[in-house]
DNA sequence: AGCGAATTGTCAGGATTCGGTCAGGAGCGT
DNA sequence: ACGCTCCTGACCGAATCCTGACAATTCGCT
C-alpha cells in the first residue's frame, strides 16, 4: 500500500520501472511529463515520487521545488544523466531526498527506494493525542484498546492526520478519500467524521483533535 | 571472487541477472543452453548456478540431474514459471536449494543467491499459534499434526505469512501467490483463504490468525 | 441584541457493496 | 477414468455507505 509516483517521460524505461516496483509490492502511478506529475503528486499523494530531471516542458527542477514549495514533503528520488553533476547538487538542495545516476542498476534504485522509505518513516506507528495508528495492520487503537474503522473513515483519518494539523478542505477530502473531483452537496463527509469524533474523541459534542473550520473543512489538531 | 553461473535461453533476462549480480560484486557467467551450461559448471566450478528449468535441448532437470549425479555439489537455484507447482517438488527433490518463481523480484532473487551462499543449511521453521511452516520440505503443521496444504493453499499463505502481520492487499496477493496483476472480480482470493482457515484456524467462523481487512485483504496475525 | 442565511451536526432508513460460502465444472496428472 | 486442485458465478447476510430531513450552530448585518 506504499504508493510511489513515477514521473518519466521515457515510456520504456517508466514501465520497467512501475512493473519491478510493483513486483516489490508498491502501488505504482506513471505521469509522462512534469505537469502530470505534480498534478498527481497533488492529489495522490504518493509516499514516494522518482523524479527524472529531464522531462519535456515543465522539467524535474521545476516539478521538486513546485512540489516544496506546495509543502510537499514526501521523499523524491531524482533520476540524472551522467555527467550532471551540477544537477545533482541543484537537486538535492532543491530537497531531493537522493538521486541516481542514468544508466542505473534496477537493484541500486530499489534499494534506494527501500531506504528513503524507510527513513521517512521509520515510526511504525503514528498517533495523535491517545490515538495510534499502525498502517501495516491498517489498525487504530485508542488508549491501547483497538478501534474498529470503516474502510471510509480509516481513510479519512489518515487524509486529515497526513496534513499534519493544517487544514484540509472538503474538495481535497472528496478527492483523496472518495476519489471523486466535485465540490459535494450531501452531508457525506460530515457524517464520516461525526462518526470519527463518535470513535476517537472524549466527549464527540466538543472535538479536541477533529476540528471543524468553517467554510473550508476540517483539520486534525495532535 | 564469488562465482555465479547461469544458465538462462532468455538473453533479456540472462543480460539482467548478470548485471545486478555484478553490481552485486559476483562474477557472472551466462550459458545459453543446457549443455553449454552443463559444460561450464564441470569446467569453471562456479560457487552457485542459477539454473532455468525451460531450455530448449537439454532442460533444466536434467542439467540438475547431471550435476548431482558427478557430484558437483554446488548451490542450485532454479527459475521456473508460474503455476508450475509440481516442477519445485521435482527440482527440490532432484537437489535443487531454493526456486524463484517467475516474474520474480530482483531483490527476491538476489536475496537468495546471498542465502544460499552463505549457507550451510540452515533449517528454518516459521511459526505462528500453534502452526509451523517449514520451507525446505513445504510441509505444514498444526499442533504438532501434519496438515495437507494444496500448492495454492501453500503460496498463500507464505504470501501472508512473509508480510510479518501486515496486510497484504488483494491486488498483491494475485500477484506474488497467481501472478498476474489484474484487478479481482472473481471469489478466487476468498476460496482459498476459506480453506486456509478451514485448515489453520480453530474456529474457522471467527478466525484468529487469517484477518480480513475489508476493502484490502488480509493479514495474518502472529 | 436580535434576526436570518449559511453552514455544520445528527440521525435513521434504505441502497449498495463486500466477503463468506457453496457447488459445479474445467484442467491436469496418475 | 479417477481424484485432486483450482476457478468461477450465484446467492446471502452483514457491514458499510449514502442521503435527505431536520436541528443546532455560527456569523454577518442591522
Amino acid at each position: 500500500m506504499t504508493r510511489v509516483l513515477i514521473v518519466e517521460d521515457n515510456a520504456d524505461l517508466a514501465y520497467g520501472l512501475r512493473n519491478n516496483l510493483e513486483i516489490e509490492g508498491y502501488e505504482v502511478e506513471v505521469a509522462a511529463d512534469g505537469a502530470r506529475g505534480l498534478e498527481r503528486a497533488r492529489a495522490a499523494r504518493p509516499d514516494l515520487v522518482i523524479l527524472d530531471l529531464m522531462l519535456p516542458e515543465l522539467d524535474g527542477f521545476r516539478v521538486l521545488r513546485a512540489l516544496r514549495a506546495e509543502s510537499l514533503a514526501m521523499p523524491v528520488l531524482i533520476l540524472t544523466a551522467r555527467g550532471e553533476e551540477s544537477d545533482k547538487v541543484r537537486g538535492l538542495k532543491l530537497g531531493a531526498d537522493d538521486y541516481v545516476t542514468k544508466p542505473f542498476g534496477l537493484l541500486e534504485l530499489l534499494a534506494r527506494v527501500e531506504v528513503l522509505l524507510r527513513r521517512n518513516a521509520p515510526k511504525v506507528t503514528d498517533s495523535f493525542g491517545d490515538v495510534e495508528i499502525d498502517r501495516t495492520t491498517r489498525m487504530v487503537s485508542r488508549g491501547g484498546a483497538p478501534v474498529e474503522l470503516a474502510p471510509k473513515e480509516y481513510e479519512l483519518l489518515l487524509a486529515l492526520f497526513d496534513r499534519d494539523g493544517a487544514v484540509v478542505s472538503r474538495l481535497e477530502l472528496m478527492r483523496r478519500v472518495w476519489g471523486y473531483s466535485d465540490a459535494v452537496i450531501t452531508r457525506t463527509i460530515d457524517t464520516h467524521v461525526a462518526e470519527l469524533r463518535r470513535k476517537l474523541e472524549d466527549d464527540p459534542a466538543t472535538p479536541r483533535h477533529i476540528l471543524t473550520v468553517r467554510k473550508v473543512g476540517y483539520r486534525l489538531k495532535r
